[in-house]
DNA sequence: TTTATGGCTGTCA
DNA sequence: ATGACAGCCATAA
């Protein structure tokens, strides 16, 4: 692999996020050190290996929405994980972000 | 190696 | 609100 630490600080923050909290690809970038890395987050999210343990549901796109990724069901796997810990979502794939986004420490 | 694509973001029309 | 553009750069072919 090219970076291991990147992707260890990617996964760090992403396990930071606090259940029934959601951050975006932007702001998780940011924290873990990768400034204006956003779709790289996205595809360390896309990579991520099943047993990873990473709680990749906790993160959203800048709109407060579940990105439309390839596999159409983990979309829907997204929305239900989030509701389960307690996210309400205002439309098919929309939550207020100013409500649940993560305030990082 | 080069090219194309992508779970993004911010700005502007 | 929606759509187009331009940066960011790792992964896949």
């Amino acid at each position: 692999m090219k970076s291991p630490d990147t992707y260890d600080a990617i996964y760090s923050v992403v396990l930071s996020i606090p259940a029934g909290t959601v951050a975006t690809y932007g702001q998780v970038a940011r924290i873990a050190g990768l400034p204006g890395r956003a779709r790289q987050v996205g595809y360390a999210m896309r990579t991520l290996p099943a047993d990873s343990g990473v709680p990749w549901h906790r993160v959203v796109n800048a709109a407060g929405r579940i990105s439309p990724r390839r596999d159409p069901d983990g979309e829907w796997l997204q929305r239900k994980l989030l509701e389960a810990e307690g996210v309400e979502f205002s439309g098919y794939d929309r939550l207020s972000l100013g409500r649940y986004q993560w305030e990082e420490e």
